[in-house]
DNA sequence: CGCGCGCCCTTGTGATCACATAGCGCCCAT
DNA sequence: ATGGGCGCTATGTGATCACAAGGGCGCGCG
Protein backbone atom coordinates (compact mmCIF):
# COMPACT_ATOMS: atom_id res chain seq x y z
CA UNK A 1 0.00 0.00 0.00
CA UNK A 2 1.25 3.16 -0.98
CA UNK A 3 2.31 5.56 1.57
CA UNK A 4 1.59 9.51 1.16
CA UNK A 5 4.26 11.51 0.42
CA UNK A 6 5.13 14.12 2.78
CA UNK A 7 4.03 17.61 0.96
CA UNK A 8 7.41 19.51 1.96
CA UNK A 9 9.44 16.93 0.33
CA UNK A 10 10.58 18.13 -3.13
CA UNK A 11 9.32 15.25 -5.99
CA UNK A 12 12.26 14.28 -7.11
CA UNK A 13 12.29 11.84 -10.36
CA UNK A 14 13.27 8.24 -10.22
CA UNK A 15 15.88 8.74 -12.98
CA UNK A 16 16.97 11.80 -11.09
CA UNK A 17 18.00 10.03 -7.96
CA UNK A 18 19.27 7.18 -9.80
CA UNK A 19 21.76 9.83 -12.25
CA UNK A 20 22.62 11.99 -9.10
CA UNK A 21 23.83 8.91 -7.21
CA UNK A 22 25.64 7.21 -10.06
CA UNK A 23 27.25 10.78 -10.85
CA UNK A 24 28.20 11.72 -7.35
CA UNK A 25 29.89 7.75 -7.29
CA UNK A 26 31.75 8.22 -10.60
CA UNK A 27 33.21 11.75 -9.38
CA UNK A 28 34.18 10.65 -6.41
CA UNK A 29 36.07 7.82 -7.45
CA UNK A 30 33.91 4.96 -6.30
CA UNK A 31 34.03 3.41 -9.22
CA UNK A 32 37.03 1.90 -10.86
CA UNK A 33 37.85 3.21 -14.41
CA UNK A 34 36.53 0.78 -17.31
CA UNK A 35 34.01 -0.56 -14.71
CA UNK A 36 31.21 -2.08 -16.86
CA UNK A 37 26.93 -1.40 -15.87
CA UNK A 38 24.43 -2.57 -17.27
CA UNK A 39 20.98 -1.18 -17.18
CA UNK A 40 18.90 -4.20 -15.73
CA UNK A 41 21.61 -3.97 -13.15
CA UNK A 42 21.28 -0.50 -12.43
CA UNK A 43 17.64 -1.00 -12.10
CA UNK A 44 17.75 -3.04 -9.70
CA UNK A 45 19.94 -2.11 -7.89
CA UNK A 46 17.85 1.55 -7.52
CA UNK A 47 14.38 -0.54 -7.44
CA UNK A 48 13.56 0.96 -10.71
CA UNK A 49 12.49 -0.30 -13.93
CA UNK A 50 14.84 0.20 -17.03
CA UNK A 51 13.04 3.82 -17.98
CA UNK A 52 14.80 5.92 -15.60
CA UNK A 53 18.23 3.90 -15.55
CA UNK A 54 18.39 4.52 -19.10
CA UNK A 55 17.37 8.11 -18.92
CA UNK A 56 20.37 8.60 -16.25
CA UNK A 57 23.14 6.69 -18.13
CA UNK A 58 21.76 8.48 -21.60
CA UNK A 59 22.82 11.60 -19.28
CA UNK A 60 26.22 10.78 -18.01
CA UNK A 61 27.59 9.42 -21.81
CA UNK A 62 26.19 12.75 -22.76
CA UNK A 63 28.59 14.44 -20.16
CA UNK A 64 31.52 12.14 -20.83
CA UNK A 65 31.36 10.63 -17.57
CA UNK A 66 30.53 6.67 -19.01
CA UNK A 67 31.30 5.62 -22.30
CA UNK A 68 29.47 3.59 -24.82
CA UNK A 69 30.76 0.71 -26.65
CA UNK A 70 29.84 -0.07 -30.26
CA UNK A 71 27.36 -2.61 -29.02
CA UNK A 72 26.14 -0.10 -26.34
CA UNK A 73 27.20 -1.71 -23.63
CA UNK A 74 28.41 1.39 -20.69
CA UNK A 75 31.10 1.18 -18.93
CA UNK A 76 33.58 4.29 -16.85
CA UNK A 77 36.32 6.18 -19.03
CA UNK A 78 39.28 4.71 -19.20
CA UNK A 79 41.69 7.11 -20.14
CA UNK A 80 44.64 7.43 -22.27
CA UNK A 81 47.82 9.76 -21.17
CA UNK A 82 46.92 11.84 -23.77
CA UNK A 83 43.53 12.19 -22.77
CA UNK A 84 44.45 13.18 -18.81
CA UNK A 85 46.58 15.82 -20.43
CA UNK A 86 43.95 17.18 -22.13
CA UNK A 87 41.21 17.29 -19.29
CA UNK A 88 44.22 18.68 -16.89
CA UNK A 89 44.79 21.62 -19.48
CA UNK A 90 41.20 22.19 -19.76
CA UNK A 91 40.66 22.32 -15.77
CA UNK A 92 43.50 24.50 -15.47
CA UNK A 93 42.24 26.62 -18.29
CA UNK A 94 38.53 27.24 -16.33
CA UNK A 95 39.53 26.64 -13.07
CA UNK A 96 42.17 29.47 -13.28
CA UNK A 97 39.43 32.06 -15.07
CA UNK A 98 37.02 31.01 -12.33
CA UNK A 99 39.31 31.64 -9.25
CA UNK A 100 40.47 35.08 -10.68
CA UNK A 101 36.81 35.72 -11.29
CA UNK A 102 36.14 34.44 -7.56
CA UNK A 103 38.82 36.71 -6.49
CA UNK A 104 37.09 40.45 -5.98
CA UNK A 105 34.48 38.47 -4.01
CA UNK A 106 36.97 36.17 -1.72
CA UNK A 107 35.75 37.60 1.93
CA UNK A 108 36.87 36.17 5.20
CA UNK A 109 33.73 33.89 5.91
CA UNK A 110 34.55 32.23 2.24
CA UNK A 111 38.45 31.95 3.37
CA UNK A 112 36.93 30.67 6.60
CA UNK A 113 35.16 27.91 5.05
CA UNK A 114 37.85 26.79 3.03
CA UNK A 115 39.92 26.55 5.63
CA UNK A 116 37.23 24.23 7.42
CA UNK A 117 37.40 21.96 4.61
CA UNK A 118 40.88 22.30 4.25
CA UNK A 119 40.81 20.56 8.00
CA UNK A 120 38.26 17.95 6.52
CA UNK A 121 40.71 17.25 4.12
CA UNK A 122 43.28 16.32 6.02
CA UNK A 123 41.07 13.97 8.33
CA UNK A 124 40.08 11.92 5.14
CA UNK A 125 44.34 11.88 4.93
CA UNK A 126 44.84 9.77 8.36
CA UNK A 127 41.30 7.83 7.87
CA UNK A 128 43.16 7.08 4.18
CA UNK A 129 39.51 7.52 2.74
CA UNK A 130 40.16 7.73 -1.06
CA UNK A 131 36.52 8.46 -1.79
CA UNK A 132 36.56 11.01 0.59
CA UNK A 133 39.55 12.78 -0.01
CA UNK A 134 38.33 13.49 -3.85
CA UNK A 135 35.02 15.00 -2.42
CA UNK A 136 36.62 17.45 0.02
CA UNK A 137 38.84 18.56 -2.16
CA UNK A 138 36.87 19.32 -5.38
CA UNK A 139 34.40 20.83 -2.54
CA UNK A 140 37.26 22.88 -1.52
CA UNK A 141 37.20 23.94 -5.52
CA UNK A 142 33.35 24.25 -5.73
CA UNK A 143 33.04 26.35 -2.98
CA UNK A 144 36.08 28.81 -4.11
CA UNK A 145 34.12 28.80 -7.72
CA UNK A 146 30.69 29.39 -6.80
CA UNK A 147 31.76 32.56 -6.00
CA UNK A 148 33.06 33.75 -9.81
CA UNK A 149 29.07 33.51 -10.44
CA UNK A 150 29.69 31.82 -13.64
CA UNK A 151 27.20 28.59 -13.98
CA UNK A 152 28.05 27.77 -17.37
CA UNK A 153 31.80 27.41 -16.26
CA UNK A 154 31.40 25.65 -13.24
CA UNK A 155 29.06 23.08 -14.68
CA UNK A 156 31.96 23.37 -17.55
CA UNK A 157 34.77 22.13 -15.04
CA UNK A 158 32.29 19.52 -13.12
CA UNK A 159 32.07 17.71 -16.41
CA UNK A 160 35.94 17.57 -16.68
CA UNK A 161 36.25 16.15 -12.80
CA UNK A 162 33.42 13.73 -13.62
CA UNK A 163 35.71 12.22 -16.37
CA UNK A 164 38.72 12.29 -14.17
CA UNK A 165 37.12 11.07 -11.02
CA UNK A 166 37.91 7.04 -12.02
CA UNK A 167 41.11 7.63 -12.56
CA UNK A 168 41.63 9.94 -9.65
CA UNK A 169 41.45 7.57 -7.50
CA UNK A 170 44.34 5.41 -8.99
CA UNK A 171 46.20 8.75 -8.77
CA UNK A 172 45.29 8.61 -4.92
CA UNK A 173 47.02 5.04 -4.17
CA UNK A 174 50.20 6.58 -6.04
CA UNK A 175 50.02 9.67 -3.93
CA UNK A 176 52.21 9.53 -0.17
CA UNK A 177 49.79 12.40 1.48
CA UNK A 178 50.42 14.09 4.86
CA UNK A 179 47.86 16.37 4.23
CA UNK A 180 46.20 19.11 2.56
CA UNK A 181 47.41 19.46 -1.24
CA UNK A 182 50.34 21.80 -0.62
CA UNK A 183 49.08 24.11 -3.27
CA UNK A 184 46.01 25.26 -1.17
CA UNK A 185 48.26 26.64 0.82
CA UNK A 186 48.86 29.33 -1.84
CA UNK A 187 45.43 29.18 -2.54
CA UNK A 188 44.53 30.51 0.67
CA UNK A 189 47.29 33.28 0.96
CA UNK A 190 46.80 34.95 -2.28
CA UNK A 191 42.93 34.99 -1.73
CA UNK A 192 44.19 36.52 1.63
CA UNK A 193 45.90 38.92 -0.25
CA UNK A 194 44.40 39.50 -2.98
CA UNK A 195 46.93 38.60 -5.10
CA UNK A 196 45.94 37.52 -8.52
CA UNK A 197 48.73 36.50 -10.65
CA UNK A 198 49.81 34.17 -7.38
CA UNK A 199 46.24 32.88 -7.02
CA UNK A 200 46.28 31.66 -10.86
CA UNK A 201 49.45 30.51 -10.27
CA UNK A 202 48.49 28.69 -7.10
CA UNK A 203 45.46 27.27 -9.24
CA UNK A 204 47.48 25.76 -12.03
CA UNK A 205 49.99 24.17 -10.09
CA UNK A 206 47.05 22.57 -7.70
CA UNK A 207 45.47 21.34 -10.75
CA UNK A 208 48.49 20.34 -12.73
CA UNK A 209 50.23 18.59 -9.92
CA UNK A 210 48.57 15.28 -9.69
CA UNK A 211 48.69 15.04 -13.32
CA UNK A 212 52.34 14.15 -13.23
CA UNK A 213 51.69 11.00 -11.47
CA UNK A 214 48.65 9.90 -13.63
CA UNK A 215 51.02 10.33 -16.64
CA UNK A 216 54.14 8.28 -16.77
CA UNK B 1 6.06 -4.03 -46.34
CA UNK B 2 10.13 -3.69 -44.91
CA UNK B 3 13.02 -3.16 -47.21
CA UNK B 4 16.44 -4.49 -46.59
CA UNK B 5 18.60 -2.23 -45.00
CA UNK B 6 21.74 -2.66 -47.80
CA UNK B 7 23.98 -3.72 -46.14
CA UNK B 8 27.14 -1.32 -46.28
CA UNK B 9 24.74 1.63 -44.63
CA UNK B 10 26.13 1.47 -41.02
CA UNK B 11 23.03 0.57 -38.57
CA UNK B 12 22.65 4.03 -36.57
CA UNK B 13 20.36 3.68 -34.14
CA UNK B 14 17.03 5.73 -33.90
CA UNK B 15 17.70 8.05 -31.21
CA UNK B 16 20.95 8.54 -32.52
CA UNK B 17 19.44 9.68 -35.85
CA UNK B 18 17.31 12.18 -33.69
CA UNK B 19 20.14 13.33 -32.00
CA UNK B 20 21.79 14.38 -34.88
CA UNK B 21 19.23 16.30 -36.34
CA UNK B 22 18.12 18.26 -33.38
CA UNK B 23 21.51 19.18 -32.35
CA UNK B 24 22.33 20.59 -35.71
CA UNK B 25 19.19 22.14 -35.86
CA UNK B 26 20.39 23.65 -32.63
CA UNK B 27 23.91 24.41 -33.14
CA UNK B 28 22.97 26.13 -36.25
CA UNK B 29 20.16 28.23 -35.27
CA UNK B 30 17.33 27.06 -36.92
CA UNK B 31 15.57 26.97 -33.48
CA UNK B 32 14.32 30.27 -32.02
CA UNK B 33 15.52 31.11 -28.24
CA UNK B 34 13.00 29.59 -26.38
CA UNK B 35 11.18 27.83 -29.06
CA UNK B 36 9.04 24.91 -26.95
CA UNK B 37 9.54 21.10 -28.19
CA UNK B 38 7.21 18.26 -27.10
CA UNK B 39 8.17 14.52 -26.82
CA UNK B 40 5.46 13.50 -28.52
CA UNK B 41 6.03 16.19 -31.49
CA UNK B 42 9.39 15.11 -31.93
CA UNK B 43 8.52 11.49 -32.27
CA UNK B 44 5.81 12.02 -34.75
CA UNK B 45 8.27 14.69 -37.14
CA UNK B 46 11.29 11.53 -37.24
CA UNK B 47 8.25 8.63 -37.20
CA UNK B 48 9.45 7.04 -34.20
CA UNK B 49 8.17 6.46 -30.66
CA UNK B 50 8.30 8.51 -27.70
CA UNK B 51 11.21 6.62 -26.41
CA UNK B 52 14.05 7.28 -29.10
CA UNK B 53 12.88 11.01 -29.15
CA UNK B 54 13.29 11.38 -24.96
CA UNK B 55 16.93 9.89 -25.34
CA UNK B 56 17.61 12.35 -27.50
CA UNK B 57 16.17 14.71 -25.75
CA UNK B 58 18.07 14.29 -22.54
CA UNK B 59 21.26 13.74 -24.10
CA UNK B 60 21.06 17.26 -25.62
CA UNK B 61 19.59 18.75 -22.24
CA UNK B 62 22.65 17.40 -20.41
CA UNK B 63 24.68 19.16 -23.21
CA UNK B 64 22.88 22.25 -22.00
CA UNK B 65 21.27 22.11 -25.32
CA UNK B 66 17.70 22.26 -24.28
CA UNK B 67 16.01 23.62 -20.78
CA UNK B 68 13.74 21.83 -18.72
CA UNK B 69 11.39 23.44 -16.75
CA UNK B 70 9.99 22.59 -13.51
CA UNK B 71 7.75 20.16 -14.70
CA UNK B 72 9.86 18.93 -17.68
CA UNK B 73 8.62 20.99 -20.64
CA UNK B 74 11.89 21.15 -23.16
CA UNK B 75 12.93 24.32 -24.88
CA UNK B 76 15.61 25.89 -26.68
CA UNK B 77 17.74 27.92 -24.40
CA UNK B 78 17.03 31.83 -23.88
CA UNK B 79 20.50 33.75 -22.59
CA UNK B 80 20.60 36.34 -20.06
CA UNK B 81 23.74 38.87 -21.15
CA UNK B 82 25.78 37.15 -18.16
CA UNK B 83 25.68 34.11 -19.62
CA UNK B 84 26.01 34.69 -23.13
CA UNK B 85 29.37 36.97 -21.59
CA UNK B 86 30.19 33.56 -19.61
CA UNK B 87 29.78 31.68 -22.89
CA UNK B 88 31.95 33.64 -24.87
CA UNK B 89 35.23 34.01 -22.13
CA UNK B 90 34.79 29.96 -22.39
CA UNK B 91 34.74 30.37 -26.21
CA UNK B 92 37.73 32.52 -25.83
CA UNK B 93 39.61 30.16 -23.62
CA UNK B 94 39.34 26.87 -25.43
CA UNK B 95 39.84 27.71 -28.71
CA UNK B 96 42.45 30.11 -28.21
CA UNK B 97 44.16 26.78 -26.81
CA UNK B 98 42.95 25.06 -29.52
CA UNK B 99 44.33 27.05 -31.90
CA UNK B 100 47.52 27.56 -30.24
CA UNK B 101 48.31 23.44 -30.80
CA UNK B 102 46.54 23.32 -34.11
CA UNK B 103 49.79 25.88 -35.32
CA UNK B 104 52.65 23.41 -35.23
CA UNK B 105 50.57 20.91 -37.34
CA UNK B 106 48.76 23.46 -39.77
CA UNK B 107 49.85 23.07 -43.04
CA UNK B 108 49.33 24.29 -46.54
CA UNK B 109 46.67 21.68 -47.42
CA UNK B 110 45.34 22.87 -44.28
CA UNK B 111 45.11 26.60 -44.57
CA UNK B 112 43.76 25.90 -48.10
CA UNK B 113 40.81 24.15 -46.99
CA UNK B 114 40.20 27.26 -44.47
CA UNK B 115 40.65 29.60 -47.46
CA UNK B 116 38.29 27.21 -49.56
CA UNK B 117 35.79 27.32 -46.29
CA UNK B 118 35.82 31.04 -45.76
CA UNK B 119 35.09 31.97 -49.80
CA UNK B 120 31.47 29.29 -48.86
CA UNK B 121 31.34 31.93 -45.80
CA UNK B 122 31.07 34.69 -48.20
CA UNK B 123 28.09 32.81 -50.39
CA UNK B 124 25.92 32.37 -47.23
CA UNK B 125 26.37 36.44 -46.92
CA UNK B 126 25.12 36.58 -50.29
CA UNK B 127 22.46 34.50 -49.91
CA UNK B 128 21.31 36.18 -46.75
CA UNK B 129 21.66 32.33 -45.39
CA UNK B 130 21.91 32.64 -41.67
CA UNK B 131 22.30 29.36 -40.70
CA UNK B 132 24.53 28.53 -43.63
CA UNK B 133 26.49 31.36 -42.19
CA UNK B 134 26.83 30.32 -38.91
CA UNK B 135 27.40 26.20 -40.44
CA UNK B 136 29.90 27.61 -42.08
CA UNK B 137 31.11 30.07 -39.90
CA UNK B 138 31.39 27.07 -37.26
CA UNK B 139 33.26 24.69 -39.73
CA UNK B 140 36.00 26.67 -40.00
CA UNK B 141 36.74 26.80 -36.45
CA UNK B 142 36.10 23.08 -36.54
CA UNK B 143 38.44 22.71 -39.25
CA UNK B 144 41.75 24.39 -37.76
CA UNK B 145 41.01 22.83 -34.06
CA UNK B 146 40.54 19.30 -35.41
CA UNK B 147 44.16 19.93 -36.05
CA UNK B 148 44.84 20.32 -32.61
CA UNK B 149 44.54 16.72 -31.69
CA UNK B 150 42.62 17.56 -28.45
CA UNK B 151 39.03 15.55 -28.98
CA UNK B 152 38.13 16.62 -25.13
CA UNK B 153 38.92 20.00 -25.86
CA UNK B 154 37.08 20.15 -28.90
CA UNK B 155 34.02 18.50 -27.41
CA UNK B 156 33.61 20.97 -25.02
CA UNK B 157 33.87 24.00 -27.21
CA UNK B 158 30.85 22.45 -29.41
CA UNK B 159 28.63 22.39 -26.47
CA UNK B 160 29.60 26.12 -25.83
CA UNK B 161 28.51 26.27 -29.56
CA UNK B 162 25.47 24.24 -28.70
CA UNK B 163 24.49 26.83 -26.25
CA UNK B 164 24.81 29.98 -28.32
CA UNK B 165 23.31 28.22 -31.37
CA UNK B 166 19.42 29.87 -30.91
CA UNK B 167 21.00 33.20 -29.93
CA UNK B 168 23.77 33.15 -32.85
CA UNK B 169 21.17 33.88 -35.06
CA UNK B 170 19.71 36.64 -33.60
CA UNK B 171 23.30 38.01 -33.81
CA UNK B 172 22.89 37.59 -37.47
CA UNK B 173 20.35 40.04 -37.99
CA UNK B 174 21.95 42.94 -36.01
CA UNK B 175 25.08 42.33 -38.12
CA UNK B 176 25.85 43.77 -41.18
CA UNK B 177 28.04 41.44 -42.99
CA UNK B 178 29.63 42.19 -45.97
CA UNK B 179 31.86 39.31 -46.34
CA UNK B 180 33.42 36.54 -44.17
CA UNK B 181 34.73 37.89 -40.73
CA UNK B 182 37.80 40.48 -40.92
CA UNK B 183 39.52 38.09 -37.81
CA UNK B 184 39.34 35.37 -40.11
CA UNK B 185 41.59 36.77 -42.59
CA UNK B 186 43.93 37.79 -39.44
CA UNK B 187 43.85 34.11 -38.41
CA UNK B 188 45.10 32.55 -42.13
CA UNK B 189 47.86 34.97 -42.20
CA UNK B 190 48.24 34.34 -38.37
CA UNK B 191 48.73 30.57 -39.76
CA UNK B 192 50.64 31.27 -42.64
CA UNK B 193 53.34 32.78 -40.76
CA UNK B 194 53.14 30.24 -37.76
CA UNK B 195 52.94 33.71 -35.26
CA UNK B 196 51.47 32.18 -32.27
CA UNK B 197 51.03 35.21 -30.35
CA UNK B 198 49.14 36.70 -33.21
CA UNK B 199 47.01 33.77 -33.84
CA UNK B 200 46.08 33.69 -30.11
CA UNK B 201 44.54 37.55 -30.47
CA UNK B 202 43.18 36.81 -33.65
CA UNK B 203 40.93 33.66 -32.26
CA UNK B 204 40.39 35.54 -29.42
CA UNK B 205 39.10 38.62 -31.32
CA UNK B 206 36.97 36.50 -33.78
CA UNK B 207 35.33 34.83 -31.09
CA UNK B 208 34.74 37.82 -28.84
CA UNK B 209 33.55 40.34 -31.78
CA UNK B 210 29.98 39.03 -32.15
CA UNK B 211 29.46 39.67 -28.26
CA UNK B 212 29.57 42.75 -28.25
CA UNK B 213 26.20 42.54 -30.52
CA UNK B 214 24.32 40.65 -28.14
CA UNK B 215 24.93 42.04 -25.07
CA UNK B 216 24.07 45.50 -25.30
C1' DC C 1 45.24 -30.91 -23.19
C1' DG C 2 44.34 -26.83 -26.03
C1' DC C 3 41.78 -24.40 -29.38
C1' DG C 4 37.85 -23.11 -32.01
C1' DC C 5 33.04 -23.06 -33.00
C1' DG C 6 28.33 -22.72 -31.94
C1' DC C 7 24.57 -21.93 -29.01
C1' DC C 8 22.20 -19.70 -25.25
C1' DC C 9 21.41 -16.08 -22.45
C1' DT C 10 22.45 -11.57 -21.21
C1' DT C 11 21.84 -6.94 -22.68
C1' DG C 12 20.49 -2.79 -25.24
C1' DT C 13 16.63 -0.79 -28.31
C1' DG C 14 12.21 0.69 -29.38
C1' DA C 15 7.08 0.53 -28.85
C1' DT C 16 3.15 0.89 -26.10
C1' DC C 17 0.41 1.71 -22.19
C1' DA C 18 -1.23 3.56 -17.69
C1' DC C 19 -1.04 7.46 -14.87
C1' DA C 20 -0.35 11.99 -12.72
C1' DT C 21 -0.12 16.79 -13.44
C1' DA C 22 0.28 21.22 -15.24
C1' DG C 23 -1.20 24.47 -18.35
C1' DC C 24 -4.64 26.40 -21.02
C1' DG C 25 -9.02 27.81 -22.51
C1' DC C 26 -13.71 28.37 -21.75
C1' DC C 27 -17.54 29.84 -19.21
C1' DC C 28 -19.93 32.26 -15.87
C1' DA C 29 -20.55 35.77 -12.56
C1' DT C 30 -19.96 40.43 -11.29
C1' DA D 1 -16.12 43.66 -20.52
C1' DT D 2 -13.08 41.39 -17.41
C1' DG D 3 -11.37 38.36 -14.00
C1' DG D 4 -11.41 34.11 -11.64
C1' DG D 5 -12.36 29.32 -11.21
C1' DC D 6 -13.05 24.79 -13.13
C1' DG D 7 -12.36 21.07 -16.13
C1' DC D 8 -10.25 19.06 -20.08
C1' DT D 9 -6.44 17.82 -22.63
C1' DA D 10 -1.78 17.97 -23.87
C1' DT D 11 2.48 16.35 -21.93
C1' DG D 12 6.12 14.12 -19.20
C1' DT D 13 7.20 9.80 -16.28
C1' DG D 14 7.76 5.14 -15.42
C1' DA D 15 6.71 0.15 -16.30
C1' DT D 16 6.50 -3.63 -19.27
C1' DC D 17 7.06 -6.25 -23.33
C1' DA D 18 8.89 -7.97 -27.76
C1' DC D 19 12.93 -8.36 -30.34
C1' DA D 20 17.58 -8.51 -32.15
C1' DA D 21 22.32 -8.91 -31.54
C1' DG D 22 26.54 -9.74 -29.27
C1' DG D 23 29.40 -11.93 -25.94
C1' DG D 24 30.80 -15.53 -23.16
C1' DC D 25 30.93 -20.16 -21.90
C1' DG D 26 31.04 -24.91 -22.70
C1' DC D 27 31.46 -28.74 -25.59
C1' DG D 28 33.66 -31.27 -28.96
C1' DC D 29 37.33 -32.08 -32.06
C1' DG D 30 42.14 -32.28 -33.19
Amino acid sequence: MLVARPKTEPVTSAHERVYRTLRARIMYGELDPGQALTLRGIAADFDVSMTPAREAVRRLVAEGALSLSSSGRVSTLELTPERIEELAALRSLIEVELASRALPRAHFALIDRLQAINNTISDTVIRKDASGYIRSNLEFHRTLYLRAQAPAMLAMTETVWLQLGPTMRALYGRLKRTGPPQYHRLILSALRAGDEPSLRLAVRSDVTQGLRLLTN
